[in-house]
DNA sequence: CTGAATCCGCAAGGATACTG
DNA sequence: CAGTATCCTTGCGGATTCAG
């Protein structure tokens, strides 16, 4: 909405950038793939947390997921190597899910993930006080 | 598919677990709901690269996004202030986008996910290629 | 308890055409 | 060139019910 006059920059864009925004462009691609959607980085770091869990456990620590949605989200992570499954016939049959030791590659997806947002909250928190006590 | 018969884990849940675990799933709730989403991370990881772009060169440069997606995704990153949107009114009018400082803390959230997807992806090419020269 | 099956609504995103 | 408008498809995910 601001305009001006001023000469447009110069877009570098040589053939180097072009190069490593496609790799970039794949790399995200990639993770999203396995790891996107709403839910699966949050039941892998509820493992990662609280350790081996059963279903419903698990349906309780990740607020809000439904039973389907959790026993696909599980499927799917299992297929992957994130997390495994384990069955004790016992009766009645009791069923927990942890993580495997590729999850734990990524530790740092998760950190980097949850420190930002907990940062980009903070300060949002604080435009906000900004505002209503505005002054300047 | 595995059954098991040996005794269920533990299930270490203490109270602080379950403080620790709604932390991080806040924080992740609040990183998706600002850069979630299919294209976010994609745009401002071009710009980043890429640096100042305009329209149509960010939509070349960012695989398979449509234009009216473009302009939605835009849009919101302004206002979120993760980017900037420059309007030069030279005729024929000239708009760029470019990144904001603030953009630049998430530099470690994309290096992370980028540097994982790449290696995840080299994991996934390397279990491909044991499996079709599989001689175990 | 641990899911699977079914049904359904909503919203994200795609295709295309059009405007200043 | 930089979008907007319109229409349409798809998939995510919720609610409920049922089964082992």
């Amino acid at each position: 909405m601001i305009e001006q006059n001023e000469k447009p920059a110069p877009t570098c864009s040589g053939k180097h950038t072009k190069e490593e925004c496609a790799k970039g462009l794949q790399a995200l691609e990639d993770t999203f793939y396995v790891i996107g959607g709403k839910w699966k980085l949050k039941i892998i770091n509820a493992l990662r947390i609280g350790g081996s869990s059963r279903f419903n456990q698990l349906q309780q620590t990740v607020t809000g997921i439904s039973a389907r949605i959790l026993s696909k989200e599980l499927k799917e992570l299992e297929l992957n190597g994130f997390i495994k499954r384990n069955v004790y016939t016992e009766t009645p049959v009791v069923v927990t899910y942890e993580i495997t030791p590729y999850s734990n590659t990524l530790g740092p997806v998760l950190s980097t993930l949850i420190e930002w947002g907990t940062t980009h909250r903070n300060k949002i928190k604080n435009d906000y006080k900004e505002l209503t006590t505005s002054k300047d």
